[in-house]
DNA sequence: CAAGCAGATTAGAATTATTCTAAAAGGTGA
DNA sequence: TCACCTTTTAGAATAATTCTAATCTGCTTG
């Protein structure tokens, strides 16, 4: 019997290869929470919690390393808003976020609509690496 | 004798007092490295060492609660850029940042010829608090 | 498909930034 | 000056993150 591959799973292991990194049980675990489903935010102690309860064991190390590993092979973005902590983006398009302060919830906004104009030139010796929009709200 | 008030120099005890806190050695001289001189961003260990270069004693938890203080009263805004650590920025001007992540620097530039168009309308139930534009460099 | 090795994981200690605590000191109005 | 309430302080505590050193595990090779 010939075996049906749906490419409609995504093959975590292939995807985490292709991104120079070693598919182990626990960067397939998380990789599978942070990105299954659409996009997300994510703390490291909220990922940590997640993955536990899909009953996998991965130490609170292993995710911190996991994260810094993902965002450095470009599959996550980091996004610092709040003192003390930071948050992981699954989105890498290019796009914006909404943070709502009194409860530290972050949502993206896309780019498409936004136009920033008239901004300086870097100073000299600098490259431009991104510019973030950081629209913030209170309820 | 008249003795001459000069209206150069700039009262600290006088600003702290107008913005409800209590003009004490401390806060004074945190204020004098803070605003005489140019707009600054510092960080709570810059600042510490700042002032203990300038003969006064004043703990670090002091540093943290007078930025703290001086935040809420709206004489500072902090920016929060990169993860791990807040800075504190004198100018209270609308005004965006360049940010050199390779180097920690923080730099202002003017809003007057920003535009950002096109930003969707926050959530329901949300106000604007602000909006933040960062440009991220690197050398 | 066993062996070996480089890379990954882990628990717990360490580090860093910041806040808290409780006691001592200081600013201020009467 | 006194009394009172606020501030300051040293050091302990907390929170987020990184480090360490030992153990484990993918993966390549024979």
């Amino acid at each position: 019997m010939v075996r049906m591959i749906s490419s409609a799973i995504p093959d975590f292991a292939v995807r985490l290869r292709a991104a120079g990194l070693r598919p182990t049980r626990q960067r397939v675990a998380l990789a599978r929470v942070l990105f299954e489903g659409g996009d997300r935010h994510v703390t490291a102690e909220g990922l940590h919690a997640e993955v536990k309860a899909t009953s996998h064991r991965v130490s609170l190390a292993t995710v911190y390393n996991t994260l810094n590993q993902f965002r450095d092979a470009g599959l996550l973005r980091e996004v610092v808003v709040a003192p003390g902590r930071s948050y992981f983006d699954t989105n890498m398009s290019h796009h914006h976020h909404f943070f709502i302060e009194t409860d530290g919830e972050l949502h993206d906004f896309p780019s498409d609509k936004v136009t920033v104009a008239g901004l300086p030139t870097p100073p000299k010796g600098t490259k431009l690496s991104r510019v973030d929009v950081i629209v913030r709200v209170r309820r």
